[in-house]
DNA sequence: ATTCTAACA
DNA sequence: TGTTAGCA
């Protein structure tokens, strides 16, 4: 069980959850909002997110293209737990290259357990 | 350089 | 949703 420390540390910046997820920064804030996601905050007010909300978002994103509205996406994603993120210090986010070493252990036991295709078919592109 | 909040020619 | 202003 040592891999939901992992999926909800948080350790991605504003900047990378844009690249993983394609999403606009309007866009992930907006959904915030919504309470779609609940990302940490550093000491700085600076988000700070989870594998666990990149996960989410990538939810949404597909539930987006498939026309669902807001209102819709608040109703599937309420039927999944939102675990509360770990409590996050003032360490600085985690450098995209670790970063991507981490995500490719993830992808690899995503597949491991035949878990969360949607990880690996959105995420798989940034190890072509 | 990056992210944040608030607001709208 | 985009975009921009003004901060931190």
């Amino acid at each position: 069980m040592d891999n939901n420390v992992r999926r909800s540390m948080p350790l991605f910046s504003m900047g990378i959850v844009q690249k993983l997820t394609g999403l606009t920064a309007r866009q992930i804030r907006y959904y915030e909002e919504n309470e779609l996601i609940h990302p940490e905050r550093t000491a700085g007010n600076r988000r700070v997110f989870s594998f666990n909300d990149v996960d989410r978002l990538l939810d949404i994103k597909s539930l987006l293209d498939e026309g669902v509205n807001l209102a819709g996406i608040r109703r599937v994603l309420s039927e999944k737990p939102v675990e509360a993120n770990r409590p996050v210090e003032d360490k600085k986010a985690m450098s995209e290259a670790d970063l991507m070493k981490f995500l490719k252990t993830e992808l690899v036991s995503a597949g491991k357990f035949g878990k969360s295709s949607l990880i690996q078919g959105e995420l798989s592109r940034f190890f072509k």
